[in-house]
Parts: C-alpha cells; structure tokens; sequence
DNA sequence: CGCCCTATTGAGGGAGATCAACTCGGGTGG
DNA sequence: CCACCCGAGTTGATCTCCCTCAATAGGGCG
C-alpha cells in the first residue's frame, strides 16, 4: 500500500495517470482530475491531510479504519458515479484503498469549499450527498448492533445486487476479508453464511464473487 | 408510548405544553414552539410523516429503530442543545423517545427547506450538523463492528463523560437498558462491565447513574 | 505448470447472550 | 413516617453463536 503520489508512477502500465480536468457537478467549475489506482493500492490514509474528496469512475474502493492491534473496520464500499473523501475537517478519518483497479477523480477540497460557500445550490447538493450516507450509515448501525450473521450476510447480498449487477446475477469487487470486515465478522464466517445459503437453494455461486439471488424473498426475511 | 399529538394533554403537569416562538439558527426565521415530553414519551415514531425537527432545550432524547422480534438499536443521544429529527426525506427513519422529562422546540420542516433553498448560509449550517453526526456515526460504527464490550463501554463512559459533567463525575440521564441498546449488547453485560471497572478502581458509582472517572487514562487504553 | 493468495470446511474454545434469582431505591398509599 | 411495591440494577449459572486455529481446495497470474 503505497501512498496516492507513490501510485502515479506505480500504476502507469495501466494507462496514463492523469486525464483532462472533468466536471463532477455540472456548472460551477467543480472538476477534477482523474487517477488510476491498482488493487489494494492506498489513495489516502487515516489522518492525512484532506487536500482532495473522490468521485469514483470505474471499479470499486473501500474506506476503513483500523486499529492499533489490527482489527479493521470496512466504513463504505464506494462503486462507480459515488464519492467518497468528503467528510468535513482538514484529515481524513479513515483510509482508502481500490477494491479493484480503478479510476476516480479528484477535487480539490478549498474548490469544493469556495463553491459551497459562493453558491447554495451546491451546499444543498453537498448536504445531500452527507444525508444520503447517514441514512446508509444507521441502516448499517442496525446490522452490526443487533443482526446475526446470516442477516448481515443477507442485508449485505441485498444491498450489492442493486449496486454491481452483471448478467442477472452480480458480480461482487471485494473480497471475503473486505465484506468480513464491512459486516464485522470473520471471513471464515462470512464464508460458512454464503455457503449455507447455497445449500438452501436460496443462491447460487459461479464463481465466488459472481452470486445470483434465486430466492430475494428469503433472503428478505433473513435480513429481518 | 403515546404519540406526540396526544402528549399534549397528557403532560399537563409539566406545565405549559406549548411555549412562543424560539429562534433556532439565530437570523433567518428559524424558529420553533416548545413542547414538553415525559419520561419514556414518544416524540415521533419510525415512519411517521417527518412535519418537524427538534431542538432538545433540557432533558435527553433517544432516537431508535426497532425489528420486528423487537431487538432495538439505538442510533443515539441527544442532549440540551442538541439537534435530531432532521434526516432528508419525507419519512422519519428511526422512533425518538424521551429518556427523561424533557423540553424540546420544534420547528417545520418546511421552514427549514425553505430557508435553506433560499439561504446557503442556512444549508452550510445544515451541511455541518449532517457531517458532525457522520464523524459520530462512523466512530460508533467501529464500536459496533470490532470492539470488545469493555472497550464499548469504555468509549461510552468518554462519550458521556464531556456531554453530561456533573460536579466532577458525571449524571447519565439513560438506563442500563438504553446503554445497552446503544452499544450493542446486553443489559447484564453493560452492568458487569461496570462492575468490573469499579472493583478496578477505573471508576466510581455513587449511585449507578452517578459516575466518576477515576482513571480516564486507562478507559483510554480500554478504548483501543 | 507451479506458486501464492483467496476461499472453504472442520474442530474446539470463548465472549457475550440467556435464564434466573436477588437486591436496591424511589415512589405511593396507609 | 413507615410498609409496600415495582421497576431498575446487579450477580450467578449455563448455553450458544461466532471466533480461532488448522487443514484443504480452488483459481488467477507469472
């Protein structure tokens, strides 16, 4: 993991690292400049300064924090037209890495602020944007406060089959580690979920990240 | 649990249900009425239509969600000066509850869109309670996910310990219950964690909502 | 083809839940 | 003022769900 400066030459076999300026919000000179990361590579980390919030292209991120003795927690999985970095205050309050290569953009945060600050218009967006995750973040409350496993499981398939669907079923960016992480589990326990589930009939495994939802009633009621 | 409308009456005896007008967000029209809640009264329930915001003037306030086998979560705590209530969307998406006899403004929704459409000074406020309580969130969200239950108690203690100071210690408005249900455990486990902290002289409980760190330093390293 | 990382499966243990008994304290009514 | 009552809190015994540790299987990339 590698810092987001390191990467630009780090990642230059997948293509140029920086692309023409793009709008992210139409009309009032919010754009930004686009960047390849590699899998796993970091794009910012706890702490840092935030010089830039993200708006992801193409593949997927995850933010997270970690602590002292190595137990992390996934905050957000962030797929392509989502941003993510734009919390308030000057430092990043979790890292992020790519899920899988990806491309997103970067905004200079003083732009953000002065466009916010010059036009309402965007601070509304802005306040959407902020109240659209807390809501994402308190459903998420829920499942790690008081859901089992296999409604965490459930929760989790339901909420990606709406957000990376492929052919009829879904094509899953992350890891077991990263949803074990995301649902406050184990991977060995997230595995035994999903593996439970097929023997149910209620989805079927391709691959390992490739699921399809044969029984969405079911897993519904799973998900409490 | 009655619903607010029928508080009206019912809480007569805290005097004045409804009091004038009081500015929340002092210069654009922001203002609200009082009205007075009694212990364990519901202010607004889960998917009621969302009329108003509140201002929490005295007491304390839960907002909660509840399943349908009636595990309950509490999202969190809202003390004098606080706001809640304020989530975008039509629909409120968790119950509110006061946990004590409480004093509350609210104030119409409506109100509040129109002067944040019409003022971005009003939506940069409104932006930075949305990101305040997304810091919160995502705090807790560790708790949730990773930590051991002496470490969420830990973490609560020094919540509390800034948001209710009371002659050195500190006057927990909440039951074992709610602290429970905030942190994702049990009643027995929230009080034997207590119980262990004192016996480790971490704290002292003159009576059990009356606590006083004696050992900040090490409910720090509890924390993690 | 072989390596390594990811995923799966199994066996056993432990943190916290559950069930149950008991205590405490504040409020009410005699 | 005291006796009673009831909800809140504490403590103990047992259970269980998920974690931990370990071994095996799969799959993508060099």
């Amino acid at each position: 993991m590698q810092s987001a400066q390191a990467s630009i030459e780090a990642v230059g076999y997948l293509g140029p690292a920086f692309r023409d300026p793009i709008e992210i919000f139409p009309g009032f000179g919010l754009s930004g400049f686009a960047m390849r990361f590699a899998r796993n590579e970091e794009i910012f980390g706890e702490l840092e300064e935030a010089d830039f919030a993200y708006k992801v292209v193409s593949g997927a991120v995850r933010t997270f924090r970690v602590l002292s003795d190595g137990r992390r927690q996934v905050v957000g999985f962030h797929l392509a037209g989502e941003i993510f970095g734009l919390e308030r205050g000057g430092l990043h309050l979790a890292s992020a890495e790519a899920v899988s290569d990806c491309e997103v953009i970067l905004i200079r945060r003083t732009v953000i602020e002065k466009a916010s600050s010059a036009n309402g218009e965007v601070a509304r967006w802005l306040l959407g944007l902020a109240n659209e995750e807390l809501v994402r973040l308190r459903e998420h409350m829920m499942r790690l406060g008081r859901k089992t496993a296999a409604e965490r499981v459930a929760a989790f398939l339901l909420e990606m089959d709406g957000r990376c669907p492929n052919g009829g079923g879904m094509a899953l960016p992350m890891s077991r580690g990263d949803i074990a992480d995301y649902l406050g589990l184990t991977v060995e326990t997230v595995s035994r979920v999903l593996s439970q589930y097929e023997r149910c009939g209620i989805i079927a495994m391709t691959h390992c990240r490739q699921i399809l939802l044969r029984d969405r009633r079911a897993l519904q009621g799973a998900d409490a």
